[in-house]
DNA sequence: CCATAAATGTACATAACTGTCAAGTTAATC
DNA sequence: GATTAACTTGACAGTTATGTACATTTATGG
C-alpha cells in the first residue's frame, strides 16, 4: 500500500512496520502465509532484522491477535452502548459499525476464525469475544423491553447474519448495503423503522 | 477414523484413500496443512506414491474442491426442493440439514471460505454456490407468496445466519438447536410453527 | 567526536516440503 | 509360470522457511 519510502540508508523498520505488514499479508491470505523471509522482501528489509522486534514469529501472530481484540471487538460494544432514543435507531448503529468497515474490519475477524479452526488458544479467545459481543447486542434488546430469552434469539440472529456476512466475503457496494438496512431492522425487531432514523442513517453513509 | 488397516505389504493406497485423509486435515487445519509428506506419514505410505494417484498437490486440492461442490451445495438444494405443506414446514426443513450434518458438512464449508480468501479461482466458486443456494431458498419463499424483494432478504438472511453459525464453530448441542428453531421460524417468517410440526422436526433429530 | 544504543546485515546450521526418476514389488491374466 | 499393469519405494535435486551468532552501520547525546 504505502511503505513505499524509498530509504535506502538509515532506520526503516520498526515494530509497527511489520505488524502492519504482518496484518495485511494475515487479512489476505491467513495465518499460514504470515512468515518472517517474505515479509522481509516486501519491505525490502534483510529477513533476520525483524528478530530485533520480535522474540520469534509467534511473537507476531500473537500481536496480531491482540490488535484484533483492540479493534473489533471494541468497536462492536462501542456501538450496543451508544445513545439511542428507538431500538430502530440502535440497530441501525449497529449495522453501521459492519457497512464502514472503519473501526471494524470485517476480513480481519475473517482471518482471526480461520486461525481459530486449527489453533486451541486462538479459539478460545475468539469464542469469549463471541460471548462478549453477543451479550451487548442482548443487552441492546433488553433495555428496549424485550424479555431475555427473545433477547438472546434476537441477539443471535443479528450477530450471525453479520458473521454470516463477513464469511461470504461479498462486495456489495455501501449503497446497497445501506439499502437493504431497513429491511434488516424488520426483520429483526418486527417494527419499521422512521424516515428520519433512515435518513440520519443514509446521511451516515455518505462521506 | 479408519485407515487402521494394519496392512504392510500388498496394495495399501488408493485415490480415495489421500483423498479422504486430505479432507480431514482440510477440515481440521486448513488448506495450507493440506501437505503431501505429513499425509503420507499419516498412512503410512511412501510420499511419492501419492504421485501415482494424483498429478501433483494442485490436483489433490482441486479434487478436495470437487467433492465439496457435490456434497454441501446439493444437499441444501434438495433439502429446498423437498415437499412441504407449510412455510414453517419447508424453513424446519432446511434448518435440519445444518442440524444432522450427515449430508452437509458445515465444517468443510468453513475450510473452503478460508481456502476461498487466498484464492481468486476458489473464490468465484464459492460465490457461484451461495448464488444458486440462496436463489433456492428464495425460491422456497416465493412459492409460499412472498414478493421476490421480499423473498430475497428474507432468503439472505436465513442462509446468513446459517453460515454465522458456522463460522462462529460453536458446538452445542442437538438439543439446543433443535430447541431454538421454533424462534427463528418465528423470526423468518413471522409465523409461529405448529406443535405437528414441531414435533416432526424434533423426531427427526433423535435418532 | 566519541561512546553507546538502535537497527541492519552476512553467514551458518537445520528443517520441512515439492517433484522426478529409475528400480523395485505385488496381484491379476492368459 | 511368464507377462503385464498396478502400485511402492529410495535416492536425488531444488526451494523455502526458521532461528542464532557475530560483525557492521547509523543515529543520538554527553
Amino acid at each position: 500500500m504505502d511503505a513505499e519510502t524509498e530509504n535506502t540508508a538509515g532506520w526503516r523498520g520498526s515494530r509497527a512496520l511489520w505488524l502492519d505488514a504482518a496484518r495485511q499479508v494475515f487479512v489476505e491470505t491467513g495465518v499460514d502465509a504470515v512468515k518472517i523471509q517474505p515479509l522481509a522482501e516486501r519491505l525490502a528489509l534483510s529477513r533476520t532484522s525483524f528478530y530485533w522486534f520480535f522474540k520469534d514469529r509467534a511473537a507476531l501472530l500473537n500481536a496480531l491477535l491482540e490488535h484484533w481484540e483492540e479493534t473489533n471487538t471494541g468497536a462492536l460494544i462501542d456501538a450496543c452502548d451508544a445513545y439511542a432514543e428507538t431500538l430502530s435507531e440502535a440497530i441501525l448503529n449497529l449495522i453501521s459499525v459492519f457497512i464502514a468497515e472503519t473501526d471494524f474490519d470485517p476480513r480481519l475477524d475473517f482471518s482471526v476464525r480461520g486461525w481459530a479452526a486449527q489453533s486451541a488458544d486462538v479459539m478460545a479467545r475468539v469464542a469469549s469475544a463471541d460471548e462478549r459481543r453477543i451479550a451487548a447486542i442482548k443487552a441492546l434488546f433488553v433495555r428496549f423491553g424485550f424479555a431475555p430469552e427473545e433477547a438472546d434469539v434476537r441477539a443471535h440472529a443479528v450477530y450471525l447474519v453479520q458473521i454470516g456476512y463477513i464469511s461470504l466475503q461479498v462486495s456489495e457496494d455501501t449503497a446497497t448495503r445501506v439499502n437493504r438496512a431497513s429491511e434488516y431492522v424488520r426483520i429483526y425487531t418486527g417494527r419499521t423503522p422512521s424516515e428520519r432514523e433512515l435518513a440520519r442513517f443514509r446521511a451516515r453513509h455518505e462521506c
